[in-house]
Parts: C-alpha cells; sequence; structure tokens
DNA sequence: TCATTTTTAGACCGATCGGTCTTTTTAATT
DNA sequence: AATTAAAAAGACCGATCGGTCTAAAAATGA
C-alpha cells in the first residue's frame, strides 16, 4: 500500500463521520481539512473533488455497517437468533456512527445527486436482501411459518428499522428501542 | 393582510418546495430569489435570515401535510377507514410536496440545527399522535382488539410509514406501496 | 547517500455565499 | 392628486466556497 493510498484511506475514514453527521451540502473542504489535519493540496493529490470524497465516504460507511451486521448475523444459529443479534447492531447505535448511512445520505442525495443516490439504492436492496436470506432460510428449515412472505417482510423490516433510526434520532432512544422490540415481537409470531 | 405580510407568506410558499428538496445547507439565498423572483431587499426587509425561512418553510410543509392528514382521517366513519384514509395521503406522493418534510428536515437537522429538530420533534409527535388517536378510539369503540397497545403501535406504524417514504425515494414507489399495504394488513389483524 | 519521483503545503483564483444599506419604487392615506 | 409611509431593488461587503498551481518537502530507488 503506497502513502498515496494509506492518506487516500485516511481522508475517507477521518471524513465520513463528519459528512454522515453534517451531510454533503453541509460538510465543507475546510471541515476536511481540520479533520485530517492535511492542507488543500493534500487532499486534491488525492481525489478529483468534494463529491469524490462524499460518496466514497457513504461506500465506507456502509460496508463498515455491512460487515458488523453480517457478522452479527453469522453469531446466531438459529434464524430468531441471526435476526435479534442483527436488530442489536441498529440498536446500538454508536456501531453506526451517528446515524445509519442508507437514512443520512439517502434523504439529502435523492433529488440532488443521481451518483450517490444509486450507490444508497444498492445499499439499500443489501440490507433488505439481508433480512430477506435469514426470513427464507428460516422457513426452508421450518423454524418459521410459510405464512411468512420474505420477499415483503423482508422490505417491511426494513422500512421499519431505517423508521426506527429516525425516531431515535428526532425523539430519543427509547422511541428506537419500542420499534426494534415490537419488530422482534411480530417476528415471533412466525416462530413455529 | 398587509402588503408585507403577503409577500412574506408567499416567499415561504415559493421556497418551502425546494427547501424540502435540496434541503436547508443546500438551498442558496439565490434558489430563493430565483423561485420568488425577488431580489435580496425583497426577501431580507420580510426575514431576518435564511434560517427564519428555512424554519418558516418547515412549519408551512408541516401544516399542510397535517391538515391533509386531519381531513383525510375525518373523512372515514371507522377507525379502519380513518386509518386507511390517512394512509393513503402518504401513498400519494405529490400532496407531500416532494417528499416527507419530517423525515427530510429532520435526517437534516438532528445533529446541525437545535431550533429546527425541536420543530421536527413536535411533528413527529403529533403525527404519532394522530395514529394514536385512531387506534386508541377503535379500542374504546370495541372496533379494534384490545391486545392492541396503541402507544407503541401508533409509534411502530409512524415508523414504517417513514421507512415507506425513505424506500419510495430510494428503490422506488413500488415499494412505498408494498410497506403501505403491508401496514393495512397488519391493521386489519386487529379488527373485530 | 544522492538523484528522482511522489506527495503535501499553502498562496492564489474566480465564484458564490449570507447579509447590509442606500436608493428607488410602490402602496397607502388624506 | 399629493404626501407620506412601506417595501423592494440591487450595488456592495467581507467571508468562504470548491478548486488550481507552484514550490517545498518527503518518500523512494539506485
Amino acid at each position: 500500500m503506497s502513502k498515496a493510498e494509506r492518506t487516500r484511506q485516511f481522508i475517507i475514514e477521518a471524513s465520513a463521520p463528519i459528512i454522515n453527521k453534517k451531510g454533503v451540502a453541509g460538510t465543507s473542504l475546510s471541515d476536511i481539512m481540520e479533520a485530517t489535519k492535511l492542507a488543500k493540496g493534500g487532499i486534491y493529490g488525492n481525489f478529483e473533488s468534494k463529491e469524490e470524497i462524499c460518496v466514497e465516504a457513504f461506500l465506507y460507511l456502509r460496508s463498515n455497517l455491512a460487515k458488523k451486521l453480517d457478522f452479527a448475523a453469522s453469531q446466531g444459529n438459529s434464524a430468531q437468533s441471526k435476526f435479534f443479534n442483527v436488530l442489536d447492531v441498529y440498536k446500538n447505535d454508536e456501531s453506526m456512527m451517528e446515524g445509519c448511512p442508507i437514512l443520512n445520505f439517502g434523504t439529502e442525495a435523492d433529488d440532488t445527486n443521481p451518483i450517490m443516490k444509486e450507490h444508497v439504492k444498492k445499499a439499500a436492496f443489501s440490507a433488505q436482501k439481508r433480512f430477506f436470506t435469514i426470513l427464507d432460510d428460516g422457513v426452508k428449515n421450518k423454524e418459521l411459518s410459510s405464512d411468512l412472505n420474505p420477499d415483503v417482510l423482508s422490505i417491511k423490516i426494513f422500512a421499519m428499522v431505517e423508521g426506527a433510526v429516525l425516531c431515535g434520532k428526532l425523539v430519543g432512544t427509547e422511541q428506537m428501542i419500542i420499534v426494534l422490540e415490537s419488530i422482534k415481537e411480530e417476528f415471533k409470531r412466525y416462530v413455529l
């Protein structure tokens, strides 16, 4: 890994939490300079534009969170424990660095930044797919009722989780916990 | 209504959709000038700052949407029809002027703008309360099962609706409809 | 260790930012 | 219609925006 590659990665990791918090439009180059303690030359020697940093920051946050969620799922030995483990990652908000990047980048990008929007869309799909796989496997293993429609329920759960994160940000952690716990209750209804 | 009051209101109404779309940080004064066809003097004669315009724009969008939702609820003659009517307003995305303001302003404001955040929080509470009232009345009227906990379910439904709007923006209207329909299905389980 | 290449610092650029202030225009009052 | 009061225009302000470029510094290879 060359010096430039390391610096590039460092810039992404140092900027990502700020961009996730303040948004793409709300983050200035001076914010990034301050976070990295680098001058402009150091930044623009490694990136084409601020936009490129923002996209890379999103991809970094997304893969970071995906790793945590996949690991949490892998630690379960049943559909229920896999599912509950995943939800618990969302509950522990620090693991998301100031909020879910899909929610933060998605609401800003959708009307303004088509490239970013495409990345967020992919991230949303893969988050849904993670739920889908757990549910679908559960049904196939006869752990979960076949009344359950994994296609629909995985989307519904994704929506609820993102809504829970929003409630957590706006109102307080209590509401996020209430929603995440209701999702668990709903899940239990399908356990055979 | 004085000239100034009318102009003030006009500025709010002309700016609101833009701010809802591009965000507070992403909307510049020149955007507002262009939308209103007013020069700076015309704007700053009626507002203290850009922030004030943005707050007023949110309050306008919020009360607009609240009116529509309250009206939709009032048109129903049962808990179910009230509830379904409300969900249908969300489904008709044009009635929200480019997305739910709670979602759009909430995700941006939460880490950057405490005054705005407080307004959005209040809006979230009143949206939840609307669901609560429908559910609670339904239980009291013996239309809905008393197994249902209106406190919890109203928050859960709010989270799902906001999640549905996000899915709609990111992926497409199909997903929003899927989620809104699943909410209706879930509701029906409680109808006696 | 020295020459060469890569990387970073930071002065500099034009554009635009939010906001002010004086002048002109428009509306209201008589 | 004339006078006064209110509102809007737009030149102007310093600060900051994203981005460029050259010169210095640091890493690299011989």
